[in-house]
RNA sequence: GCCCAAGUAGCUCAGUUGGUACGAGCAGAGGACUGAAAAUCCUCGUGUCGGCGGUUCAAUUCCGUCCUUGGGCA
């Protein structure tokens, strides 16, 4: 086993199972969250507090108005995990972003040159002006099947543009292709489930806990910094709606409630991707039996 | 105790001038996703129309009664 995955959704105690399985396996985490990515984002983020001395990789590793993207984190995961093995040490892959868990366990290939955050903005100014629709003729005429699928996301079909006017060729057929590629790694896959009901009420209370821990200080102090909403970090669940609450838009209660709700929608999101675009063994968060399964093969 | 109003989908409520609800919003569920992914987008609503009787060919809709809730008078 070159690597030891545990994916699950938010507020499932990964971070705590992934310290435990460190301990027992001479490993390091590797955080796949593209979040904990983001210096000063760590109460919002429920970055683990105490590492209990076992190294963390792709935490804090660049500023909230820095871009980022799925293809650097897979980049930087590479790295990472090579220079675990290195050491002689077990890689093991913490977090609850599907995407970029793929990305790497799949080495899916991002075709560097489909990529132009200039050409991007400027198709997010033209939907602006003249609407979602137009956005999609233009594309539908180079790649029909992208549009069909994606006829109302305006990011979706903005990203299926910029692909086709840097490479010449369509994404749904690169997507195609990137779809049926093999495990990249060695690896033990494993996606932590929970009840349902408990998933939702960890949820709730962990939200209660972020605002007893200053999660609206946290926030005033990142605007302080002159990071502001627009800021792809500072859109995210538990500072969009804080920051509403300092604009005086929505009470605190508000605030507070649709963070829980917005958390449990997107655990629900978490779970799809994972159901069914994540190959694994379903478990209980127990170290255990994740300890006696891994011994089995 | 009396008077008034309300009892319809998990919640808030539409609606049916009697012919077995085009129900809506919210909540919730499922799905998509391949260089912004904690983002972005798609799909999904049959429920003893409070209980029991009565009138009627037919009642959730009319009448009676009971129960529950809210408000008012004593």
């Amino acid at each position: 086993m070159e690597l030891l995955v545990i994916a699950g959704p938010t507020a499932c105690n990964k971070s705590q199972l992934g310290i435990k399985l460190a301990k027992q396996l001479n490993g390091e985490i590797v955080s796949a969250d593209s979040l904990q990515v983001y210096k000063y984002m760590d109460i919002g983020t429920a970055k683990v507090q105490d590492t209990c001395g076992i190294p963390h990789h792709l935490v804090d590793v660049i500023e909230p108005n820095c871009p980022f993207s799925v293809a650097k984190y897979q980049e930087m995961a590479v790295t990472a995990i090579a220079h675990i093995h290195n050491r002689g040490k077990l890689p093991i892959l913490v977090g609850g972003s599907g995407f970029y868990i793929n990305a790497l366990l799949y080495k899916v290939g991002f075709n560097h040159k489909s990529y132009n955050l200039q050409y991007r903005n400027d198709l997010y100014a033209l939907a602006a002006k003249k609407g979602t629709t137009h956005i999609f003729e233009i594309l539908q005429k180079v790649d029909p099947v992208y549009a069909q699928a994606n006829s109302h996301n305006t990011a979706r079909l903005i990203r299926g543009l910029e692909y086709y006017q840097q490479t010449g060729t369509t994404i749904s057929a690169h997507n195609e292709i990137q779809k049926k590629q093999p495990l990249a790694y060695n690896a033990k896959v494993f996606l932590i489930d929970l009840p349902r009901e408990q998933l939702y009420e960890n949820i709730n209370n962990r939200v209660d806990t972020m605002i007893g821990q200053g999660l609206v200080k946290e926030v005033e102090e990142l605007l302080n910094m002159g990071y502001n909403r627009n800021l792809t970090p500072l859109g995210s669940i538990g500072y969009k709606e804080i920051i509403a609450y300092i604009n005086g838009d929505i009470t605190l209660e508000q605030a507070i409630s649709e963070i829980k709700q917005n958390t449990r929608r997107f655990a629900k999101r978490q779970l799809t991707w994972f159901r069914n675009k994540t190959e694994g063994q379903w478990v209980q968060n127990d170290a255990n039996t994740i300890l006696e399964k891994i011994n089995q093969c």
